[in-house]
DNA sequence: AGGAACCGAATGAACGTTCGATTGGTTGAT
DNA sequence: ATCAACCAATCGAACGTTCATTCGGTTCCT
């Protein structure tokens, strides 16, 4: 792992919670140093200006979710098993981090994002879901539409989740999940 | 429909471009006046503010959208033509108006957003899946579940077509909405 | 005439960034 | 061991710019 100076954490740390609350605007740095006990000038230090703050928190908070992802599907699981965890965590994992999905999108949809990609295409995410079909487990169809079935369900389920006052239990999960898996799934001959 | 001023709909349709292209910030009250051949004193003779212009751009957008669904509704289609249709005439309208698929998630993730629910929730389109399950049509499951599963393919697709350089024959798209159909009809006894 | 629509320069506040000063720790020569 | 030199880290007041908004005036329509 990166070593980053506890500064600089508290700096990332604090811009994350403020611009899921409040916006891109919203957050000014001034904001920003209060909130992270830092002096205003300090945060230049680590940074060269707001734009390479916030991008450096999106490839912070990016590479924590490909660490999370990753951890995933190393497990011994069959394939299906793998595909329902990596579901469900990732449901967990947005709904529980709100701010960290309410950066993502915003940033995503914003002019920072330099790559114009969605971030859910790197990591072992989307070759999971290629060598699903390549090993016969899933349908063979573009990749990019499994992925577009299964991240957009992920993404409108916690936003619904957050946003709305709908409790989903872990029963509404499985049967979404389980659908997701039936779709997708290359059905056994 | 409302009666709309020209110059306040050119208004509105000058933000909507600015601000799918350059974000909320970006867009300065003096880019949107020379953008839309006004003043920018004429901007508050219409609205009180930026803030109360973003938020009628989101209505105005909005209620262009809810007409759009109510209108492929109609249609005397059986159920399942119906859901096809909407489902790549969703894709077609996001993916053919991407100023519109950046405003909205931008609008929807920030806190200009009020309302704070996602704007699929109105409209006869979420009540277009409760009936579905009422008339059997679909899978007795909650229907924020189905509307996941569905608008998110939608909005994951869309993105994934505007944003990068996928692009999607209307085979691919087929695929995809025939795989949904199949995981959330109800099968036949 | 009178009011609504419209104009655009002027205003003032908010904000990102700069900079000169201060602190703290490390190095290396004595 | 001591200290001088040095540089990174930190601070926060001050600066300059950008931007939303205002307002006094002009045009257009009735």
């Amino acid at each position: 792992m990166e070593e980053i100076s506890d500064k600089k954490k508290a700096i990332l740390e604090a811009t994350l919670e403020l611009v899921g609350e409040y916006g891109f605007h919203g957050t000014p740095m001034s904001l920003i140093a209060k909130e992270s006990g830092v002096a205003a000038g300090t945060i230049y230090h680590y940074f060269s200006g707001k734009e390479e703050l916030l991008n450096e928190l999106y490839l912070y908070i990016k590479q924590k979710l490909v660490h999370y992802v990753d951890s995933k599907i190393q497990d011994e699981l069959s394939y299906k098993e793998k595909f329902i965890r990596l579901w469900i965590d990732l449901h967990e994992f947005y709904s529980t981090h709100p701010s960290i999905l309410f950066f993502f999108e915003q940033y995503v949809n914003s002019p920072y994002n330099k790559e114009r990609s969605p971030h859910h295409f790197q990591g072992k995410f989307f070759q999971f879901l290629q060598s699903g079909i390549e090993e016969g487990q899933l349908k063979p169809v573009k990749p990019e539409i499994l992925l577009a079935l299964f991240i957009g369900a992920v993404m409108a389920s916690s936003k619904i989740r957050v946003f709305g006052s709908i409790s989903f239990s872990d029963e509404d999960l499985n049967q979404a999940v389980e659908m997701l898996w039936s779709t997708m799934a290359l059905a056994k001959k």
